[in-house]
DNA sequence: TTTGATGCAAAGGTTTTGCATGTGC
DNA sequence: GCACATGCAAAACCTTTGCATCAAA
């Protein structure tokens, strides 16, 4: 069970760092273990109370602001719309986002991640983070 | 007069687009033009306030984004801020965001804007915007 | 003179927070 | 049992908007 381990996963680093494992935590972990898209505070707490689990939407974000910190998931900001969060897995990746069906795809490349940090360093500095997001639309 | 003239410039495109040029207007448009940082919309306002001219906050805010529709000032939106202006000299740019200080750069880069543009025609798209920004923290 | 722009204050949407209570470890 | 997490409601924050008034062209 893919998604059940995944949601394992992120119990344990959490417990490591010493974070306590509520029913509210493993609920949202579960949740955002399981998604595949990439919901906003809202929408992982409807899909939390339908899956019984009695969550408060100010605990959502107290646990997305937890979980963000502690590097399990990633807080996504797209033009003009409520912040979104996946799941953390490793890989770094962008994202491009379907401006005319508000798909969001994700890309990875080498090449633009190893510029950046040319750039970077050609003006004394070096990258703590950084945001790429292709705006496009299906070409014809 | 560097700034004079730029405002002047902007003024011209409002026109030629139909849109009224008020003593509101005007004034954001000088202290648009003579902005070398990236203020927000409460700065902007407080900055042609001292210029005396009495603008209100919402006429700020609607002054911007009719700016912004003409494509006369772009806006950016950087992780936990309010949104920034800057004014559209043409020529496209990314930033870099010192963490540290807060201090913005700009920076172009021909290769980068290419491989995005690869990017998204590998997978059947083309770019409409993009947004790139580097958090960095200077090197030692 | 006409139509769009303004100011004010109120509301909008998202996110955070104070405080009393509950609960994992 | 203690410290941290929760729920609720209120507030914070940035931004937009309704409406009566004003002013650019």
């Amino acid at each position: 069970m893919e998604i059940e381990s995944r949601a394992q996963a992120f119990e344990d680093a959490l417990r490591r760092a010493g974070v306590r494992i509520t029913r509210q935590r493993a609920a949202l972990l579960r949740v955002l273990a399981a998604a595949g898209d990439h919901p906003d505070a809202t929408q992982l707490h409807q899909r939390a109370t339908a899956e019984g689990a009695g969550v408060s939407l100010a605990t959502v974000y107290r646990t997305l602001t937890a979980l963000n910190a502690q590097g399990v998931i990633q807080k996504l900001e797209f033009e003009g719309e409520p912040a979104r969060f996946e799941p953390a897995d490793g890989s770094h990746h962008d994202h491009m986002i379907d401006v005319e069906t508000g798909e969001v795809m994700e890309f990875v490349n080498e090449r633009i991640e190893r510029l950046q940090a040319e750039i970077a360093a050609e003006m004394g500095y070096e990258i703590v983070r950084h945001r790429l997001e292709l705006y496009v639309r299906r070409r014809r």
